[in-house]
DNA sequence: TTGTGTTGCGGAACCGGTTCCGCAACATTT
DNA sequence: AAATGTTGCGGAACCGGTTCCGCAACACAA
């Protein structure tokens, strides 16, 4: 199970090693010699040591992923993607977690730049003028997933477009009494861009708006969930995300209210499973999966040099179930 | 930007690139000489080149993880586990994913053996003789997580445990006529040994028990459930898994039954929202985080040549839910 | 004073590749 | 036939570290 090296292979075909490095690399071989490198290389296995190639030529097969959570569905999701279409390209993905700490970005940026990275691609929640620096410094391209901005390639999910319709759906069906339950700010696209999206359909439609916040956890919705069931001063309870709505559900079951008989809830996100529950849940559906899939293609379009635009929208679905009521 | 060298370090503190290295290595180098190194090196941000030091040492700060799927909730739980542990370690994590075909995990075990990982934990579902001899060539540290095998170090959750004390649980509460749904065998966890722990208490008590098979798809599992409804043949429906579970669930709210009202039904594994699901779900909760850090802890114990047992047990914790009705 | 250890450090080889340079052999043009 | 390109290939330097070896300086025991 030794290493076998250039050296051997050199050796054993009777050439240089630079011959073989050149026939590796497709460089100018006869025809002879190459047919006897090619039989040695069959007979050891030969493979070339990575880190000597990296060494000199300072450039990996590897792209690195960046996601704040490894336990969120979307990103899973999303790296399953990723990891797909990069290993058919002969790539490998090197996923790196950060907690959720912007302060981790950063610092991981500069970490994937030292180990050389082709790429990165990075699943994102706010962008600040720190990360720009990074990226400039690191000089690798980076794709950010999820969030968009000037300076950078972003391939961003359509937040105020989908959330627009499905409002606006909500609004055909008759609701005028909402209670929105969104997250914190600093995540732009779920934060701003989503409610925004949202808030028009509702504003346009002339609607009463209430607006909670709260965080990306289930749990932290379920207080919210029972408030709103008590007091029940709405139709319509829509969620940021999906996870929030399996909150407020369990919220308004815990007070005893149904759903959409009291109440109707939607969510936003598309864990598959809402379409299983009873009810099942109105939302959005985002293609996490196949996004995954377009930045792997997108970076290594930027790795050739290939221009790509610097902002790429994906698609939504509207998945309108039985969680939310037709009241006219 | 430019990469500083080890030969930059020499020169700016005049001394020879050796006394560099082992300065940094820990040799023997007097106090004044590794003042002054330490000053450039702090002045210069001097970061050593990971290729050069693999090339020569043959090792890397990675470990490898082997993951049948990047979007199960086991295997994102566990990862996190992992990750968390390896970063405090000073380790890097690196997910390959083999989309659920046993050869890819024996292509992955000699592929993360090229790039050096110094150790490898593998989330497995069988392990054959190929596996065995792709171990034993590699050389390399490999800790296998949720199935065991004499020859492999494992950590392993209870299953047998597990299904059986949620099995007696079930029997204690008066449920005689039960429907098991499970999965094919080639899992040996989750097809055969948890399995045989719920089949034992059924056994034990002369409980009626009738076998289903299905996969770990939640679609899988709706006509299964609705035909169940249908039937309603039994006061009980234990899944295999939750997914199943939520998969049964569907099919008999589409049948028109109501849990627990008409049938009870459990699952097993812990998703975290089985609770937050009304009617929340009885299940068995494993601590796939916990697993993760443990490994990742058990693997460095390897790296180290400490001796550990070949097969650990991880806890795990009945989560008894309105899913089920007490009859007694 | 001489002998015997230590300790600190420099020099050089080495890890396994890539790449630059130059030479020889052969083909093509003038 | 001489001049000029090509093409194929070997040699050597280089990438940035680690490690072996040996020497010099110094301390201490004999």
């Amino acid at each position: 199970m030794k290493q076998v090296t250039i050296n051997d292979i050199a050796k054993l075909a009777g050439v240089a090693k630079s011959t073989v490095s050149r026939y590796l690399n497709g460089g100018s071989v006869g025809q002879a010699t190459r047919d006897k490198i090619e039989r040695v290389i069959q007979e050891t296995n030969y493979e070339p040591n990575q880190f000597a190639q990296s060494l000199k030529s300072k450039q990996t097969k590897m792209i690195g992923v960046i996601v704040p959570r490894l336990d969120s569905y979307a990103a899973s999701r999303t790296m399953m993607g990723i990891d797909e279409r990069l290993t058919e390209r002969g790539y490998q993905m090197l996923v790196v977690n950060t907690a959720q700490q912007t302060e981790r970005e950063i610092e991981q940026l500069y970490n994937l730049a030292k180990q050389k990275v082709a790429g990165i691609i990075w699943l994102g929640t706010t962008v600040t003028e720190r990360h720009l620096q990074a990226i400039q410094d690191i000089q690798i391209p980076v794709l950010l997933i999820g969030q968009e901005h000037g300076h950078v390639h972003s391939l961003v999910y359509p937040d105020f477009d989908a959330a627009y319709a499905l409002g606006k759906q909500f609004m055909d069906w008759g609701h005028r009494d909402i209670i929105y339950v969104g997250v914190e700010e600093y995540d732009i696209a779920v934060g701003q861009t989503r409610r925004d999206g949202f808030l028009r359909a509702f504003n346009e439609a002339g609607a009463d708006v209430k607006t909670y916040t709260t965080s990306f956890k289930i749990d932290d919705a379920i207080p919210i969930g029972a408030q709103i069931g008590h007091e029940l001063s709405a139709s319509l309870v829509v969620c940021a995300t999906d996870n929030i709505a399996l909150g407020v559900l369990k919220g308004l079951a815990n007070a005893g209210k149904t759903v959409p008989g009291d109440i109707s809830v939607s969510g936003f996100g598309g864990y598959d499973f809402t379409e299983v529950l009873h009810p099942s849940i109105t939302t959005v559906h985002l293609p996490y999966r196949r996004t995954g899939s377009r930045a792997a293609d997108m970076i290594l379009q930027l790795l050739t040099g290939e221009t790509i635009p610097m902002k790429t929208f994906t698609t939504f679905e509207l998945k309108l179930r039985e969680s939310v009521d037709i009241l006219n």
